[in-house]
DNA sequence: AATATTGTTCAGCA
DNA sequence: GTGCTGAACAATAT
């Protein structure tokens, strides 16, 4: 589920549960899911410390520690955070437990442990050596500086999209809500695309986001002519009475309505 | 039982 | 060096 509504979502989650409380325990239940730092070191940081306070970039969560490190989060396809005090509320597959000394667990279940924590002192470091490039709602990025971005682009638009070196934070499953609300096909090849359309995309890019943080990502809250809730071949379109298809673009499962959505 | 899955990385190639 | 594509990774659900 972690794209950039969702992760928007845990870090208010974090927020609202875990800073400002003294850390008393550190469990690595699996260290594949940790990156360069080893969990000795990753224990004996967090240990005693306190989280801060909280940033995203893109599809990362960073929490600032009481030391000065930075605690980073990536999620994979299937990692999430749960905040828990009773046994019966562990999740399902904890890959890294964090106890805090009121009794509470924070808990990081990632299934498919495609996710990873790292531990690091220099955020803007971190994020030039993941390569990761302007987060859209976060820099505030204008439509000249979006436009810009597409310039001398080869490939389709919902790949560069979801190019995370172009612009961090957007996935396949809202690379096909944007450009299925903005009406154009993800196969659209860029350097088709005139001013008009990728000024839609910029919009709807915004729209799609804000509203979905608005919600806390929770697809059943998203409104009825989203193609979330309608992503399955051969469901009727919920914007207009065409069909929606199923095609791989990029090697990934794309769904779009061929009736309304525009190739170019 | 084969197939699909919301993400990133890296090899291979132009 | 840069940019693009597709496979690999892993564990589960259908």
């Amino acid at each position: 589920m972690p794209e950039l509504p969702d992760v928007e979502y845990f870090r208010k989650y974090l927020n609202s549960t875990s800073l400002h409380k003294k850390i008393i325990g550190v469990e690595v239940k699996n260290s594949k899911i940790i990156g360069r730092v080893s969990p000795a070191a990753l224990k004996k940081h967090l240990n005693g410390s306190k989280l801060k306070i909280t940033k995203r970039h893109g599809k990362n969560l960073f929490a600032g520690l009481s030391n000065k490190k930075w605690l980073t989060m990536h999620f994979g396809m299937t990692g999430y955070l749960k905040y828990y005090k009773n046994k019966e509320d562990v999740p399902g597959h904890v890959r890294l437990l964090i106890n805090f000394d009121n009794g509470y667990h924070l808990a990081y279940d990632c299934m498919r442990m495609l996710g990873r924590i790292d531990l690091v002192d220099d955020l803007s470091g971190y994020i030039k050596m993941k390569k990761l490039g302007i987060d859209p709602i976060e820099d505030k990025l204008s439509f000249k500086e979006f436009s810009e971005l597409f310039n001398n682009r080869n490939g389709s638009i919902k790949t560069g999209l979801m190019n995370q070196s172009i612009l961090a934070g957007i996935g396949n499953i809202y690379a096909d809500e944007i450009l299925f609300q903005a009406d154009i096909q993800p196969g659209s090849n860029i350097k088709k695309l005139n001013e008009d359309d990728l000024k839609k995309i910029y919009q709807k890019m915004n729209s799609v986001f804000k509203k979905a943080i608005s919600v806390n990502a929770d697809h059943e809250e998203l409104p009825g002519n989203y193609l979330l809730t309608h992503r399955k071949p051969g469901e009727d379109c919920p914007k207009c009475s065409g069909k929606i298809k199923k095609q791989t673009i990029g090697g990934r499962s794309s769904y779009f309505c061929n009736k309304h959505q525009k190739k170019k």
